[in-house]
DNA sequence: GTCTATAGCGCGATAGAC
DNA sequence: GTCTATCGCGCTATAGAC
């Protein structure tokens, strides 16, 4: 059997995921990865149904592979603040990973939510809920070990973070790039980190 | 004549405008623009003749408006903090203001550039350009006037405050709303304050 | 400055052969 | 699982009457 290409589906969820992060939802079609990945487009709808149920297998995947990256992250043995710096690096990896100018894709679906059916709406929340919990996590182990001093309470503290990260994702493409995303990261671990 | 009712160009350019913040360019349509203006596709043409023309227009309109709001901000004779929270709550505004789940025109537009021409492209990159300026010129008198203490650079601080406004935004609409960017921003602030 | 009417295209989605 | 073909719709944009 030797290399075995993706397989169809998968292939179809690259290229629309790929699309989705650098035009949005809204300016990606089913010709473009009829296009992208070599079929029909009748093709691409025997696999995803309507283009709402595509979001919504893109999404779920999307979330369990972050979810599993940040595991990475927060099983390792380092300092709270260590742990922060490479948790925001992930982000930095969707700025260069594949071409340039992509944003989080939980970022572009918020932007376009009135766009999004129900199943879609709820995963875009599940991902801003869950990666605030997780930075609380990461905060506190922080406060413990003495990385990190926070102004403010954890939750609130947590909460600007994401923000933070992802509003840097969408500045940074306009102006600066991803040199300019590493400079506000290294910004925001400064406010954090323990002086 | 009594009050009279906007001409019918700015009231085109309100209902976009509002359109636009709330759904994203490609999911407003001329069509959108006619129901709610109450004139026909084909009026709404005469007034602006291609799409790209409308969110030109549209563009130079808001910076200016922006760029009015934040001299008066500046020129008051309060200190850099009380400058930057005011500056802050324009943001808040943004959000409030007409309905709900508006999120910033630029930022917005900064998520759709790919489906931007010229011109556009040109003024969003202005808005994040000149406002990045204006935080640090505040930045500035606050650290001068003693209440402001800044970690890092002026610039790099003035740039990640921009992106978390923007991503506030953002992450309010889908958890929190105004509640949540009101407590995002004072975390901010508290993050600025000279202790 | 507003209207009716329509051109011309791309979209999401479906039917049915292979 | 891929294909050809097509439906029906909404879009941007234009022509030309009033």
């Amino acid at each position: 059997m030797g290399v075995a290409q993706a397989d169809t589906k998968t292939r179809i969820l690259d290229t629309a995921q790929e699309l989705i992060q650098r035009r949005g939802l809204n300016a990606m079609s089913f010709q473009d990865l009829s296009d992208a990945v070599g079929i029909r487009k009748a093709s691409v709808h025997h696999h995803f149904a309507t283009k709402n149920d595509m979001v919504a297998s893109l999404l779920v995947r999307y979330l369990e592979n972050f979810d599993s990256a940040v595991d990475r992250v927060m099983s390792s043995r380092a300092s709270g603040l260590n742990k922060l710096e490479r948790y925001c690096n992930l982000f930095l990896e969707t700025l260069q990973s594949g071409g340039q100018d992509k944003v989080c894709l939980c970022g572009m679906l918020i932007v376009e939510m009135a766009s999004l059916d129900d199943p879609s709406v709820v995963l875009v929340r599940q991902f801003v809920r869950s990666n605030g919990r997780r930075i609380e996590a990461m905060l506190r182990e922080g406060v413990e070990d003495g990385s990190i001093a926070i102004r403010g309470s954890v939750p609130g503290t947590a909460r600007l973070l994401l923000a933070a990260l992802e509003g840097s994702l969408l500045v940074a493409r306009c102006e600066g790039g991803p040199k300019q995303l590493a400079e506000n990261i290294a910004q925001l671990l400064t406010l954090l980190k323990k002086h």
